[in-house]
DNA sequence: CTGAAAGCGCTTACAG
DNA sequence: CTGAAAGCGCTTACAG
């Protein structure tokens, strides 16, 4: 391998004039700055960002830890921040925790020994463990979804409260009021959040709260599979359908869930939206096109989202700039043709 | 950050002695070995990989090239191979090419300089580009679904002769002789191999080419999105069942064109398998329940590939084997019902 | 403007 | 069995 002494040699300078060069401080004459280039080249050198990266303790390289790649949500965001990362000059380590917090851990401490410069995290399952605190205590830290409870966090979330509020009123407009949930399960923030924003919701319009209504999928064992989440989703509306409630339309709190009810429905041979009308969280993308109608969403805007924790995280890096701790990204509602009106 | 002498200050010993310990040489005494332990334990020191990487010549990072991870086939490889890399002790820098092999290039060298120990390369369209042997000379590299040309290589493939029949005898078998074909673009070895199997297997059957029922999608331009793919298969299906041709089935030559194939038949009203039959290398997984029949499939054997990937670049790491330089994988086929008997 | 030198945090022969 | 020392390939004050 080439370093820099070699390239130091054949262009007659120290390596530290090199090394001045490469880094483009201003202070070399051109003519060395010439001969030092023609050797790099000649020589087809690249620095040893290892070395590098030792004295100037920066790696420019982020991890990326994420539940998993096969939810499109997840897969088209972690993408989308890979991406701007790139353009950024950054690398990005990217880790999947499997929805398992054990796993998490390990991945953070084998980063942490890489001397990472910053962290992009969407946590596995419950970020209210004090652990993160700990083991990420002086880490350059983005969270996405729910926050972590480190001391200098920026937190990038949906607002839920909104986005349910979209869902919800939209339905009430059409003439829904026997309105379904199937719920993320509680453990999870963003399955509290969505839920509680489903009962003020319905509350503030005047509608009453029934229990038959409310199902939730289970809490993820450790690798729990996304299969298994859209069995109990498929599982759960199959309860729902079966049960006396005349309920006219259903709010899926997730891509994966919303799988799971529209199997249950063909299953059921129950027809969008002539028998049951239904909003989702989150989308089908390219699969959408696959259904003979179009589903009615909350769209989570994933460049915005992508591009802001980039940002974030490079200015946490370059230091030059204080940040809120948690900031809730407005959804998009689109309308599709998946909730009939039925006034 | 401590360091390696902070530890020997501790312990009392030479930061080589610390060093010995922690790589486990047995040379140390046992009550040192249970100073220097204490020590870490205390100042919670985990070693710096940087500097440990830059003299052992081993960063236990491995690079991940694939063309996008929106594609469910490629997102499930790749979380595989993030898997069994991790099981391995490797870390994974991922990185989409977005089929573009300028930014595969610029990849490749970013990761050169991190002075990566292996490499797993999905080409981005066509590994024929002499420009890999150049950048690449001397890495370690598993090249998956197509060669890229280098000296020492191993490539796993699919058999696409192999899969190819599977799929026409199948449709022979049920009496099908109008079989068309949605290709992919024959710059891509992979399309290549498929459509050359097409016409070697229909005519090893005493089938003749019908051109009416070739069709293609374009070649990827820079960038150019799976929703284009979906969009030219629309398209060409559109065409196909527009025309007098008397088809009765249709090969996809892959998932996102098949997307584009269910679009056009949605379009045109032809319900599967009743009106048309098909047969689709790769699959839909969780998104295949929202169809009301079960695609029949050329399904990859995705936890093999990405099993013997990581195996044969760990070996290809450690020098311990010599290795074939190409392994072609067979593929399951998963027959379900979206071909119709027509004998 | 330039080079010699110290140092980043490790590994790794080698002398004792 | 142990420690002193060289060295991995860079960066970065600093003296001249």
């Amino acid at each position: 391998m080439v370093s820099i002494k070699d390239v130091a040699k054949l262009a007659g300078v120290s390596h530290g004039t090199v090394s001045n060069v490469i880094r483009g401080i201003e202070t070399v004459s051109p003519k060395r700055v010439e001969k030092v280039k023609k050797a790099i080249k000649k020589l087809n050198y690249s620095p040893n960002t290892l070395a590098r990266s030792l004295k100037s303790r920066k790696t420019k390289t982020i991890g990326l830890i994420l539940p998993d790649i096969l939810n499109p949500y997840l897969a088209r965001l972690g993408k989308n921040i890979e991406e701007n990362l790139f353009l950024e000059g950054y690398s990005t380590i990217l880790c999947f925790s499997e929805h398992n917090t054990q796993r998490e851990i390990e991945y953070i401490e084998s980063l942490k020994s890489k001397l990472i410069d910053g962290y992009i995290i969407f946590a596995a399952i419950s970020g209210s463990d004090r652990i993160y605190s700990k083991i990420l205590k002086g880490e350059k830290v983005i969270s996405l979804e729910q926050k972590l409870g480190l001391e200098d966090e920026t937190c990038l979330k949906l607002d839920n409260f909104y986005a349910m509020r979209l869902a919800i009123e939209h339905l009430i407009k059409l003439g829904h009021r026997r309105i379904s949930i199937i719920n993320i399960p509680l453990v999870h923030p963003t399955g509290n959040e969505r839920f509680e924003g489903y009962k003020k919701i319905l509350k503030n319009n005047g509608i009453n709260i029934d229990e038959n209504l409310i199902k939730f999928t289970k809490a993820r064992k450790l690798n729990k599979a996304n299969d298994e989440v859209i069995e109990d989703a498929r599982k759960q509306t199959v309860d729902l359908l079966n049960s006396n409630n005349k309920v006219t339309a259903v709010i899926s709190t997730g891509i994966t869930i919303t799988i799971g009810i529209l199997q249950a429905f063909a299953q059921k041979g129950i027809r969008v939206p002539e028998d049951m009308s239904i909003v989702s969280f989150d989308e089908l993308f390219e699969y959408s096109s696959i259904l003979n109608y179009s589903l009615t969403k909350i769209r989570q805007p994933i460049e915005k989202v992508g591009r802001l924790a980039v940002d974030f995280l490079v200015e946490k890096i370059k230091g030059t700039k204080s940040l809120d701790s948690v900031i809730e990204i407005k959804p998009e509602f689109i309308i599709g043709n998946s909730v009939k009106k039925i006034i």
